[in-house]
DNA sequence: AATAGTATTGCAAATGTTTTCATTTTACGC
DNA sequence: GCGTAAAATGAAAACATTTGCAATACTATT
């Protein structure tokens, strides 16, 4: 394979081991159809025998692309991100882009400062999650035309183009499939709600939906809990819920991850999913169906997304400036086993209410 | 902010703009203290005016760091490297780098294809899970002086440095534990084992302890399964070896997504954990500690490993050539609710326990 | 064999920075 | 106010490529 690499091997090398100029070895990489066959076959041997590898640094400065394309997520360390990560880096890989990846941790500042940092590697376009940004980070954007598009959350007025799901919908499904049930004492267990419009839109939805139900849904502030996303927390905080007299029959909670930490919670303190208490989650991930009880979840399409939304990336940074497109992906109630009735009467620990 | 971008905004519109040379406002960022303070301020207000924003590739050319690393990983979507990656991506970020990310599905030929296309990227250093890599791919990290870290395993005789914990301890280990329970009839799931030397280190660590057991450790082939980290697949074949007769008391497995879907496959059949039967993981996931029963595990610490080959790479690449260092991080048995003894001889196949 | 036409190849300018070295400005002691 | 040292700035080369244009080498046609 390669050569001793005492010699910085750029360019140059190869061309004088080929015995042709700079111009042709350039011209062997991209444009290959202009050069006679055997000069493009002593340019392999030469680029072989050196180990020669292109500098994209150099092209970049150019005005050619930089082939890489960044991608901003709040984490990486969750289920419901790597699932969107890995079916977005695929999808932009097949058009031979590489990512370059930041967590910002729920910081829009630090979302900003990863957006100005990506921007000086020159990447060929941004994706963001979700519609939450700093207006100075809509600024740069803006005024740096570099394509740019947010994932997660479809919106129809969103300010740069979005491949999404509808957040508002699933929380409504979700207060909607509860209802059905015939649950109306109903415990709500959301993430922060601040900077995250994912988790305030299904809020927004659920409620909405719960507070125009005339059965006489129970807003009880005791059956409210606002949890970060972490399991052992969740479960601390439901399990208090739990213990309330009376307590409610059903959990909605704002993602899986605590929908999970839910079920969890109940388990550990004796009660059976759904026999004593029914619970429902949002996103459907990756476990969500083959845990026990499966969970009862509005599933949103994180893998369809990622894909789409790094489809349309490329072809943003590629192709002709196409208008701004949104796009909407489907999602769906997905009914297993965590949801049930609402339990009889006597089942309840003492009374319950009317 | 910043204004019209029809022009360009390079250093020599700032210069225009400040009314200095070009070479004032490159020293502005990279040597500010050898400037005159009203001169900085200037080249300040130019560059807010305009919205300029340095070209690393541009800076890239003069043998100045890119600014990236390369991290490679089998997979995004999988618990255990997200964890890893974000302690390493945080790590690295706070030294200034940031890191482009490629996943490789377990394929040694694409895991090459990525280490190339990131040098071509100029990254300052590169990352690689486990030890088991293809020549090439070595050969090509030798050739370019690229500085490069192996993640996950720790092996005193790796080619690269390596941050990781003893995979094979972490098999014996687990083997160990279910041993001193006295279980006997234990059976084995794990992931395929080849181009993946971390499950591979794991299994031969734990048929080491196992055979060399005096009590008479049962080798039967039904017990061994060989399953991808699916839930639901790994819940197939699981249930299916849970039905022979007998049946093993005991589940030793080869990572935790293996184990949890043990534990959900035991659930969904009516089988109790550990009542009917223990179950034994490797790693330590997010959400292992919390689940219901509580899974008994060897703990993996992803974070500070990820952690820690991060600070490493970023010395590597920053600090002098220091001598390939390789790093042992503990293990440690976590003994929680899903393993316990062997069931009582009558409560097998049919009767209940006491 | 000469000519036109075309397929290859080479030259040199351009890309956006950093840095060395030279030059100019400033400050200070007398 | 002058000389000198130190501080601040500028000019130009260097970095590794790409590409438009010019030059050269083929091919086919007459």
């Amino acid at each position: 394979m390669s050569d001793k690499q005492g010699e910085k091997v750029d360019i140059f090398a190869v061309a004088k081991a080929a015995k042709v100029s700079i111009s042709t070895v350039s011209r062997s990489f991209n444009h290959p159809e202009k050069l006679k066959p055997a000069t493009r076959k002593k340019i392999d041997k030469a680029v072989r025998k050196l180990g020669y590898i292109r500098n994209r640094a150099a092209q970049t400065m150019h005005g050619i692309r930089s082939g890489t394309i960044g991608l901003i997520v709040p984490t990486i360390d969750h289920a419901i991100f790597s699932e969107l990560m890995q079916a977005f880096a695929k999808s932009v890989e097949t058009q031979g882009f590489s990512i370059l990846v930041a967590p910002h941790d729920y910081d829009l500042e630090r979302e900003y400062a990863a957006v100005r940092k990506f921007l000086e590697h020159r990447v060929d376009g941004i994706a963001l999650i979700g519609q939450d940004h700093s207006e100075a980070t809509y600024q740069l954007l803006d005024s740096n035309n570099t394509p740019a598009i947010s994932i997660w959350n479809y919106d129809a007025t969103s300010r740069l183009p979005c491949v999404g799901a509808d957040n508002r919908k699933a929380g409504e499904m979700a207060a909607q499939c509860v209802l059905e049930y015939g649950h109306r004492d109903i415990g709500l267990v959301f993430p922060p709600l601040s900077g995250n419009d994912r988790a305030s839109a299904r809020f927004e939805g659920a409620m909405s939906v719960l507070q125009k139900t005339d059965g006489g849904f129970t807003a009880n502030p005791d059956w409210h809990i606002q949890s970060p996303y972490s399991l052992s927390e969740t479960k601390r905080s439901v399990s208090s819920m739990l213990k309330t007299t009376p307590r409610p029959t059903a959990l909605l909670c704002g993602n899986d991850v605590l929908a999970v930490a839910s079920i969890y919670a109940a388990h550990a303190m004796g009660l059976q999913v759904p026999r004593d208490v029914s619970i429902i989650g949002i996103g459907d991930f990756r476990g969500s169906e083959d845990m026990h009880p499966s969970l009862t979840t509005v599933r949103l399409p994180a893998g369809e997304i990622g894909h789409l939304a790094g489809q349309h990336l490329a072809e943003m940074v590629i192709g002709e400036p196409t208008d701004m497109a949104r796009i909407n992906c489907d999602i769906s109630l997905k009914h297993r086993q965590s949801c049930g009735p609402v339990p009889r009467k006597a089942d309840q620990p003492k009374q319950k209410k009317i």
